[in-house]
DNA sequence: CAACTAGGTCACTAGGTCAG
DNA sequence: CTGACCTAGTGACCTAGTTG
């Protein structure tokens, strides 16, 4: 059973909050549920604060933080707390519901304990263990059915391989079934009665590992990266040698699948899908991150959060800014493929597109924030999944889902960061002012193909395209336009991958410097950089003397872009 | 979680009446729906009727219900009590769903408990909620085909801003499955199963409380007027008599100055406008909220909804949109003082910028400009003063100047009301029912001629003439352009002051229905009032037949527009 | 007993149909 | 093509039953 990671049954975790916020997953049990007993029931019912995920709090929390530097990591919840030790205690909620569990954590999961357990099969949020495996009510419903009454889906129409995601679940039957089972859920595993206590623990205690592992790791992403592989060193390299080590980082990280993206973004109006996904199906991304959740992710992430930001950056307000950076959004990765439905509607099932699994809550959306008409959220971030929510996801799932789509983009671009020479020989603080600030940007030119300026379309990451129309019509405003005339601008000049590898570096040093403490480093990188950059473009291109300062015009938009970016996040965060 | 915006999606809401039965949605699945059983309609007073005919529509499905004849009601929920009298009880749901509602309104409607949703995207009667939305079964079936069959409209012929509605969602694709895609349709939205309790019990909270807020307010202005004088008498007057009153009273109370206003709002470029009165001024559209039907409005949405009048916006959230506004430029009005910062940033006073033109004086707003930087509050009605407050007012300040604007209109509709020969033979909460709903009806064609559908302008109460494109910048959409669409079309007809009058005067008795204890006595005013309408037009001009079935066709248009309304007012007050 | 879950229920919806 | 209806599912909740 559990392959999971998680041990214990496998759920994917995420760990709620306390705060009572509150917000219920959509399609989350929710309260009802498990409550406790029965009787308990009596109580109101939900309290809202039942909430599990979190996450938005969470990350409201996490923002908090102000140390630059340090690690972006989270806090987590007051749950984790020592981990091992003793500690459970901690955390008393005075929740209500929570309040009764005995221990921290201990019971439960679920809602109050502070962790939340995620469907194995669609990432949904976990009503329970069942069938021998953490899942939510829709998929425990499905395998009944589906074992009770001997069904043989229809084929499916894909590649047998969709990814199952809460959101597209219901789109092929033989996929979701195969994932039940894959996932390990049967008859023979069914598990009645409470939870042994050792069990409990167990369980209890991975996830503290896990959980310090993630501080950790993303801490580690950033900070102290510098140990492993590449040490490349020298500040001094040569031109040539940066050129080679970060097109391999470009290469490695953002073109190959290994994370999980598609190669090349896609242009735009891509229609024909391959069907991609590269992803490792199924699990894959759920690991994605690797372990974690996404949920997570934010706040711990140690990378995400922080760095992304960098819209912040540039305002003085200093608490706007960890605000800002908190939120910051996204573009996504990558790997689309296409099947949109608006898109490409070719049927049903789409698979998934974006590689981004998302994973609990919620449902997809995300992005940009932008509102629609009733009540429906827009985010048409390309990197959400969808532009538009519906009004029945809260504005915080909505963030945590587009946080889970952009986040393993944010990870690329710190791996992407570890593989510029000299970058590492940076202090690890200046490394993630500069990740924080330069992220945005970076992503910015990686996706840029995903703004087609001559179909005037933004294909998202799972895949979607949308005209450039209708997502104005959504409320996307300038900022679109903005990115738009970027990509064209950018896109216009023709960048081969080394080319574009190198200006992305020089992005990312280029970013705004604000809160560096070694500027003279941080230049001398900037430097080597836009040299290597110069050699190249003109060892290519004799000729064209204009593009290589052209290319360095491109600077000062994409600042306006992080600013404009930044401002709308942070519209939505505050006010979504 | 939800969002919101729309509780649960979002639809419009509109309360049904209470006896259950009925119709419940065409669409409707089978099952569900409906209604509770019979037994609970008990309560009621109002008898069955349930419908909410949309005059054409509606009708069909409504075919259940009972009253056969007219009406176009809708019902309204019990909310309100009744202001006079005694009666009414108030809603208190006790169980959302439960059928019973102890008060009025019972039955249940569709799904939620006692409402009914409209589509998102066309206002007709939501079927459920589809793709993520509330939306009609025409909407439904439009959008799956479009995704299916990944169609590609062809171009909107005019500016890909049609405004969809039931009446006309078939005359333009391509808007319309824009329009679909902006409410938040799509795949990945699509929820199965039951509605989650929470959600749905949210969804009454908000009625609810929107309910009160409406009474509040509504309630007030109309109540206590009614009850006097005039005890006209007969109830048979016949068509005649009935039209030498009705014109009377219109002569009387619309176009003299009496009132208090000022003088004549210059009409600013209006052309035409026969007559008319300059319509005292201040009074004008808006207080919807009578009552009106959809409420909704969930949380509003933030974006764009646009609809009318009040578009909020403001600190809170500012979503993109208010961001986009922000960045707006103010143009400000006039004459007042203005003495915020920002706002005039200009010169102190400054002309307007903007073209529009400043006519009359001012009243008291405050603050007219419309800055919208920092925390304007955008509740652009033509009734009000000015269409953008400044930061520095509260929403309650808003409201509450706002409310001062439109009090005297209201009031001139209640003494037309009374007027009108039969209406006071009504019970006087009947009467107050008819005004609620009615109001704005009335008072949106009283004031048609403020919106130029040639020069694309909108002259507000205080003179002031704004262009349409303006206007929609600052977030009017829809409801905008619903109106000019409105007033174009009821302009085209030429009518004559007392055909006006008369045909106001069936506006009047054609709202909504729900509430009404004798449903009888209101028909049967309805029923003279039409008699006398049309034997005025017919002869007048014996050979139009068209005018008069083209005048009663306005009337469906009042009724979206009031829902459009409402939409507005209410996620004014719910987030201003 | 209390903590849990398999199954049952039935409030709901995506899609298919086919008359209009 | 549209949209009223119908059917096969879906999944939120509940309860009987299991286990510590």
């Amino acid at each position: 059973m559990d392959n999971s990671p998680g041990g214990a049954g496998g759920g994917v975790i995420l760990y709620a909050g306390s705060s009572g916020s509150s917000s219920p997953s959509p399609g989350s049990p929710s309260s009802g549920y498990q409550t406790q007993s029965p009787s308990s029931h009596s109580q109101p019912s939900s309290p809202e604060e039942v909430t599990f995920t979190e996450i938005g709090a969470l990350k409201q929390r996490a923002a908090g933080c102000n140390t630059p530097s340090s690690k972006l990591v989270f806090q987590f919840p007051e749950v984790y707390n020592g981990p091992s030790a003793a500690a459970t205690p901690q955390h008393s909620y005075a929740h209500p519901i929570a309040g009764k569990r005995p221990c921290g954590f201990a019971g439960t999961f679920t809602k109050t304990g502070g962790m939340v357990l995620l469907c194995k099969v669609c990432g949904d949020i976990a009503s329970g263990f069942h069938y021998g495996v953490h899942a939510c009510e829709g998929c425990k419903g499905f395998f009944r059915r589906s074992i009770q009454q001997n069904i043989n889906y229809k084929m499916c129409v894909k590649n047998e391989n969709c990814l199952i995601m809460r959101m597209n679940r219901n789109r092929c039957q033989h996929c979701r079934f195969k994932k039940c089972l894959s996932v390990g859920m049967s008859r023979d595993a069914v598990r009645f009665g409470r939870i042994p206590k050792r069990e409990k623990q167990r369980l209890l205690d991975e996830m503290q590992s896990y959980m310090n592992s993630l501080n950790e790791s993303a801490a580690m992403d950033m900070e102290s990266p510098s140990v492993r592989e590449n040490p490349t060193s020298t500040d001094e390299t040569n031109s040539k040698e940066a050129i080679g080590a970060i097109s391999r980082a470009y290469r490695n990280i953002f073109t190959s699948n290994s994370s999980n993206q598609e190669k090349a973004p896609k242009r735009a109006n891509v229609p024909t899908n391959n069907d991609t996904s590269p992803f490792s199906q199924d699990g894959s991304f759920v690991p994605v991150s690797s372990h974690p959740t996404s949920a997570q992710s934010y706040q711990s992430c140690p990378v995400a959060p922080a760095t992304l930001c960098p819209a912040a950056s540039n305002e003085n307000q200093p608490s706007f800014q960890n605000v800002d950076n908190n939120r910051y959004s996204y573009l996504v990765s990558t790997n689309q493929n296409h099947n949109q439905s608006n898109a490409t509607p070719q049927r049903g099932i789409s698979a998934n597109p974006n590689g981004f699994r998302n994973a609990g809550s919620a449902h997809n959306q995300p992005s940009c924030p932008w509102k629609l008409a009733s009540g429906a959220k827009v985010l048409a971030c390309p990197l959400n999944a969808c532009p538009v929510s519906g009004a029945e996801r809260s504005s915080q799932e909505i963030w945590e889902s587009f946080s889970q789509c952009f986040t393993p983009a944010v990870k690329e671009v710190v791996e992407f960061a570890k593989g510029i020479p000299g970058f590492q020989e940076l202090s690890q603080q200046d490394q993630v002012m500069l990740l924080k600030s330069g992220t945005f940007q970076v992503l910015m030119v990686r996706f840029c193909s995903l703004f087609n300026a001559k179909e005037r379309t933004v294909t998202f990451l799972n895949g979607q395209t949308y005209p450039l129309s209708t997502l104005r019509a959504l409320g996307m405003g300038s900022l679109l336009d903005a990115m738009f005339e970027f990509s064209e601008k950018l896109g216009s000049l023709g960048l081969e991958p080394d080319e574009m590898a190198l200006f992305m570096a020089v992005v990312l040093v280029s970013a705004d410097r604000s809160g560096i403490s070694d500027m003279w480093a941080v230049e001398q990188l900037q430097e080597g950089l836009i040299r290597a950059l110069r050699s190249l473009i003109t060892r290519r291109r004799p000729d064209d003397t204009a593009l290589f300062p052209k290319l360095l015009l491109r600077l000062p938009d994409l600042r306006t872009l992080n600013n404009l970016h930044s401002d709308k996040l942070l519209a939505f965060r505050i006010d979504p």
